[in-house]
DNA sequence: CCAAAAGTGTTATCCGTACACCCATGC
DNA sequence: GCATGGGTGTACGGATAACACTTTTGG
């Protein structure tokens, strides 16, 4: 029997990159369930976990049921757990409509996610009644303590990005060296030289340049790369 | 009202570092309470939260009960949540003896702890029966999945040291630079060549040099120095 | 005087950074 | 032919890595 705990949930940050900007995936929980407007805020996807479920699987569960995103990639990074974190009365009413035990001490734990935009087409579903990617910089106040997560959230990514290639999951699979470095660009928030730029990606050997190019720019147009499946020796 | 909260535990990773080694600090679950010698077992010093506790304070406080270490520098760095985590016999059994939740899902926050070994003297008490430093490649058998969570927890040191100065908590006050030395050679499991590594600690300027030496060695006795408490500008 | 660890400096190499011009395309 | 972004190489400086001998103490 699969029955939902109380005391945990997990919450995703769900990042794209589009038109050179970073964005975040939120949805605004279900009114109709909560009968009254001023419930309607927006929050990270999350929800509680199921008894017999793995934390991991409990974050992919999630996702695919509130934003029918589906085998992302998802990485913990970190426990939440302010006794105080559901202050708002907003947030009190959504969990006395919603949840059984609506005085329950939650702890959540978060994921962060990476996503091409252009590949997955989220859709609100289950209690989420819309779903929308909002640039960083224009994040509303949200439910409980998810400003903080995604605080701690992008603080996380920019640790990551520089030593690992993860990044690469928000680009489509085909892309130019540009794209790349705006990318990393928009992700770490300072500027980069490109001969240095290029030199380095490049010497990951981790791109095949295909023998494609961009089509229909109205200067020289640039040679696209994807990501090599297997390294060489 | 303070109630445990049966769903939500925290686990913390103690390290030390004596004789060359590091060392983790593990308790023995009380075989009085649990009234079978096969309960007997090691695991991390670790309990359930309380319900108006933060994840951060509870870490502190379940230290401090079971270990009696107060005031240690403590680190969140994972929360594990595997279902099947219970699976020893001997596991179940001490839950039924101690829990009053005993087949309530537990989801577990890990914290790890840097502490100088000479400084703090861990005493058990609570539900701890003995404490023990155990060298690091002598981890026996943990109860749950808190080898799993050791594993975790050394590769986050290990990442974590390099960029920071979090290792010189693990030393006495007044320290060699020969013994900062072999606490990183140990603690990254590798050989660094001494020129180097003292010209780079120097060039930290985090280091006063004491007016003291070392005494009773049968060779030349070496500076001592300590952490600068503020940093020159 | 012997053993043991402390302490010290120079050189070669690698890596990050700074920087400017020509190229291919659409309009 | 002009505007736009694509694409390229080199020189410098700082950081890192390799390396061997003298010093001070206790026994």
């Amino acid at each position: 029997m699969r029955t939902l705990n109380p005391n945990v949930s997990v919450d995703c940050l769900v990042f794209g990159y589009e038109a050179g900007e970073l964005k975040l995936l939120l949805i605004q929980r279900d009114a109709s369930r909560a009968n009254d407007r001023s419930v309607l805020s927006w929050t990270l996807p999350g929800d509680l976990i199921q008894d017999d479920e793995d934390l991991d699987d409990a974050a992919h569960r999630v996702l695919q049921e509130l934003t029918t995103l589906d085998r992302v990639f998802l990485k913990q990074f970190g426990a939440f757990g302010d006794p105080s974190r559901v202050r708002r009365p907003a947030d009190k009413i959504w969990l006395e409509k919603t949840r059984a035990f609506p005085e329950a001490r939650v702890i959540t734990v978060a994921y962060y996610a990476l996503v091409n935009v252009g590949h997955f087409s989220p859709s609100p579903s289950n209690f989420a009644v819309d779903t929308q990617w909002m640039s960083l910089n224009e994040i509303p106040d949200l439910a409980f303590d998810h400003n903080l997560i995604v605080q701690k959230g992008i603080e996380t990514l920019r640790n990551e990005v520089e030593s690992s290639t993860i990044a690469f999951q928000l680009l489509p699979e085909k892309f130019t060296l540009s794209q790349i470095q705006e990318l990393y660009e928009t992700i770490l928030d300072q500027p980069l030289d490109k001969r240095n730029f290029r030199k380095k990606i490049l010497a990951l050997d981790i791109l095949k340049p295909l023998k494609e190019k961009q089509k229909g720019v109205s200067h020289k147009p640039a040679q696209l790369f994807r990501l090599k499946l297997f390294k060489k020796n």
